[in-house]
DNA sequence: CGAGCACTTGACGCAGGTCAACTTTGGTGG
DNA sequence: CCACCAAAGTTGACCTGCGTCAAGTGCTCG
C-alpha cells in the first residue's frame, strides 16, 4: 500500500487517517506494459519508482514516443472520459505504481477533497511539462532538440534529488529519436556533436553533463544555418495587439 | 453567466439549481489574447464560441504553436499547479469565453461534484486530443502532416455540428507550419500537392474535403520515400495519377 | 562465453528550409 | 465604390541537414 497524496506531492496536511490516502501498489518487471494502447481501461496509476515510456502506434504503424514518466506522475489518465487507454505505458526498469481504479475513482475524489486537489495539481504540472516537451518537437536542427531533451531530463532527475552532473539515462536511442522525431543515427551524431563541443561527456548511456550554459546556447540554435538565435525579447512584430507588459 | 456543465459536455443532469452552474462570461475581438505567457494567472477559462491558438515562446524566441482550441475546451489549466500561464491563448476570432476564477476552484469543486467530474472528463478528453497531435509532429513528410491534421481539424469541426465537407481554415499557413513543424512555403505546397491528388480543394482559407479515404492513405506515408506504410497491396512508388482525379 | 541487439561511423541522395519575386486577399480611407 | 496598401499566400531556384543504407564495434544478457 502507498501513501498517494505524499506521491503527488501535495503538502503535508493531515487532514485524513493513514488507511484511507493508501493506494493498492503494482511492481513491473523491466520491458514490460503497465497498459496496451486501446485496451479497456479499468484504472489510472500515479508512478512511485522506475521510468515509463508512453508511447503509441502513429498511422503509418510506427511508434510515436509521447514522453516518459517518472515518480509523482500520473499514467493513463486519458482513460477517464474514454473508458479505454489511448495511449501504451512500458516499464524501463523495475517500476511500481499506485493503483487507483477507474470504478470509485469519482466517489474517492468526491468523499476526500485532498485527494482531488493533489490529482489537478500534479495534472496541471504534467500539463506544464507536455508544453515543454512541445519544444523538442520544434523545427530546429537535431542537435538543439537533443540539447533540450537534455536539459529537459536533467532538470527531471533533479527533481527526484539525482545529481544534475551524472546521469545514466534509462532510454535507449532509437526511443530518444522517436520522440525527438528524429533517425537514431542522428540521435548518436548529435549526442557526438554535443560531445566535441565539449558540453557533455558520453559513454553508452551515461552521461555527464559537464557544460549546461552551453547547452542552453545550442538549445537556441535556429534551423538552416547554425548559429545561435539573436535575443529577441523585446521584439512581437504587432500582430496581435494585446497589450504585451 | 454561461453553463458550464453544458458547455463541458456533461450529461445533462439536474442536481443543482441554474444559478449554481453559471458562470461570468468574457468576450474577445479577433486577434486579441485571452491570457500570456508568464503572466501571473487568475483564471482557467472554457472556450464558448470563437477558436483559439496555444503558443508558447520557444527556447529559439520562435513561437512554438501548442494547439488549437474549440468549444468545450479549457484553457489555462497549466497554471492551477504553478499559478502563472505557460503558454498564451489568442483569439483567432471573435470568441467568448466561460471564467472560473482560481481563487475559489477548489471550493466549487468541492461543493459541487458534478462540475468536478465535467471538468476532469473534458480534462482527460483534452490530453487524448494533445496526444494525437503529436502524430502530427512526427517524423513523416509535410505532405503526410498536412493530411493528420487537415483530417484532425475537420473531425473537431464535426463534433460542433459542423459540415465534413465545406470547411473554413481559421487559421493562417504561417501558425499551420508552426503546429507541424515545416515552413509555412511547405504547408502551401503541400495544401498544392493534395489538391492535385484530388483529395481536397482549397481556395485561401476555404477547404473541401474530397475524399478523406484518401487523405488517410497519404497520412501513412513515411519518411524519405512517398510510398504507404505497411499495407502494400496496391504498391505504386512514384506517380499514381491520384484516385480521384 | 557466445549471440543478438544497441550503438557508432561513413557515404550518398533527396525532402524541405531559405531566399526571392510575384499574385491575391482583405481592410481602410478618399 | 474604387484606389490603395500591407499582409497572406503562392511559386520557383538553390543548397544543406538529415534520412536511408551499409558496415563495423561494443554491450548485455542468457
Amino acid at each position: 500500500m502507498l501513501d498517494l497524496l505524499a506521491l503527488l506531492g501535495a503538502p503535508d496536511i493531515q487532514t485524513e487517517s493513514e488507511s484511507e490516502r493508501d493506494v493498492p501498489l503494482r511492481r513491473l518487471p523491466p520491458r514490460t506494459a503497465l497498459f496496451h494502447e486501446g485496451a479497456a481501461a479499468d484504472a489510472i496509476y500515479v508512478v512511485r519508482a522506475g521510468t515509463f515510456k508512453c508511447c503509441r502506434t502513429d498511422a503509418d504503424g510506427g511508434e510515436q514516443v509521447l514522453g516518459f514518466a517518472r515518480r509523482g506522475d500520473v499514467l493513463g489518465y486519458a482513460a477517464v472520459g474514454l473508458g479505454r487507454y489511448t495511449s501504451s505505458a512500458f516499464a524501463l526498469e523495475a517500476a511500481s505504481v499506485g493503483v487507483v481504479p477507474l470504478a470509485d475513482l469519482f466517489n474517492r475524489l468526491r468523499s476526500r477533497p485532498a485527494l482531488d486537489r493533489a490529482l489537478h495539481q500534479a495534472l496541471s504540472l504534467q500539463q506544464a511539462g507536455f508544453e515543454e516537451l512541445a519544444g523538442v518537437r520544434a523545427a530546429v536542427p537535431a542537435e538543439a532538440r537533443l540539447a533540450r531533451f537534455l536539459l529537459h531530463w536533467a532538470q527531471r532527475m533533479a527533481m527526484s534529488g539525482h545529481s544534475l552532473r551524472q546521469i545514466k539515462l534509462t532510454v535507449n536511442r532509437r526511443d530518444i529519436g522517436r520522440l525527438l522525431g528524429i533517425a537514431p543515427e542522428t540521435v548518436s551524431r548529435a549526442f557526438a556533436a554535443l560531445s566535441v563541443r565539449g558540453c557533455i561527456a558520453v559513454k553508452g548511456r551515461m552521461l555527464d553533463m559537464l557544460d549546461t550554459d552551453g547547452l542552453h546556447v545550442i538549445a537556441r540554435f535556429r534551423a538552416g544555418n547554425a548559429r545561435p538565435a539573436p535575443d529577441r525579447s523585446w521584439a512581437t512584430p504587432r500582430s496581435f495587439a494585446g497589450l504585451n507588459a
